[in-house]
DNA sequence: TCGAAAACTTTACCCGGGGTATAGTAAAAA
DNA sequence: TTTTTACTATACCCCGGGTAAAGTTTTCGA
């Protein structure tokens, strides 16, 4: 059971995530997030100690959540293969098919976000941030190592560098579409990675 | 011969520039760029309608400048070797060295940077900021394309998409690097795209 | 060298947003 | 039923974006 304080944090927290995607922490005010929660500057302050504070708890929320959504994706794909490549490869997949259903909302994520306006943010935040990041970096890296004990890669990169490819793709294919108002090429650019490690491992 | 007001204006704009990939646009306040310029107020509404003003005239400068620094790389790279491929390979190896001697600096890109704070600047910004990606993916598309003319790619992913990646993990690699607060990566990725061309067209 | 633009300074003001404080109240939980 | 919880209402301070207009110096061309 839910309490009703909780239920108005967790609004204020989804009006957050919504106002910040689109327009960047800047420039969402407390204002325009309690005008949609339908509450008061001071119900806001009771939850939150400030606008810092509720971009950490965002944050910290933001990254349990990915924590879940990414180890969700491995499970289904570890229960269709034992083999880490094919893993891997529908992970990818699975991943892109989402990206695909999410095609209707602008992409947006709160790591690019808080990166970019690290220095307004507090440094917990950029801590976290930086944690969520390397969460993934782990996360891929296993995976890859343990197709580096199966298969015989065909170039020289590290497992590192691919893992962090893969955060660099989901960032930088996010930034891109918004770029040209386009989300299939986030979609698109995480086809084009899983061709690239199909054909390392090839 | 240069004039005092156009000295001044380029002053304003290397300063926005600068506090601008730092920190975002929102937090970059006219004050602090007036006061690291040692002008007044009003000294910088005569060279700008306004902040909007300012953003435009940046981002058509840093498009310009960007056109100018990758052409000019190409143009090395062409020097060097008549094959596609390996002019390719040259830009982008080129391209990591630069980004190797700026590994001083926090990495940044105004594209980025607007492109996260899209809403809140105008939407002439916007329509620069999406030229500047487009003029990427033409450049790079090009030289993609005469490559499949001389060599067989071993997958199936188009010139379009392969421009777009390269694009892609430049922005990408900015977002992770400043995440992690290591300027290597940016280095990485860009190399770990070299060797993805270099495999795809072994 | 002189006069007219150009390139500012100075001052003063409005508004919105972050943030603080505090008294009061309705609703939920014990 | 009483005590927290979860707010509302009001009122305030400061800062920064942005506007406006009058006055001053600098530059540059004729």
């Amino acid at each position: 059971m839910v309490s009703k304080g909780e239920e108005t944090r967790e609004k204020l927290l989804d009006i957050a995530e919504q106002q910040i995607l689109l327009n960047g922490f800047a420039a969402t005010s407390i204002d325009s997030l309690i005008k949609e929660a339908g509450i008061t500057k001071g119900g806001f302050f009771y939850h939150f100690d400030g606008k810092n504070d509720l971009a950490y708890a965002l944050m910290h929320r933001y990254r349990e959540r990915d924590a879940f959504l990414f180890s969700g994706l491995f499970n289904r794909a570890e229960e269709l293969t034992n083999d880490p490549l094919q893993q891997m490869l529908v992970f990818v997949k699975l991943l892109s098919e989402m990206m695909e259903d999410l095609k209707g909302l602008h992409p947006g994520c709160l790591v690019a976000s808080f990166t970019y306006e690290s220095h307004q943010v507090n440094e917990e935040v950029r801590k976290i941030t930086a944690d969520m990041v390397m969460d993934w970096r782990r996360l891929f890296e296993v995976k890859l190592e343990k197709i580096n004990a199966s298969y015989q890669p065909k170039a020289d990169t590290t497992s590192a560098e691919l893992a962090d490819m893969l955060s660099t793709i989901i960032e930088g294919g996010i930034i891109v579409s918004r770029a040209l108002n386009d989300p299939s090429i986030l979609v698109k650019q995480l086809l084009a990675y899983r061709s690239y490690i199909s054909l390392l491992y090839a």
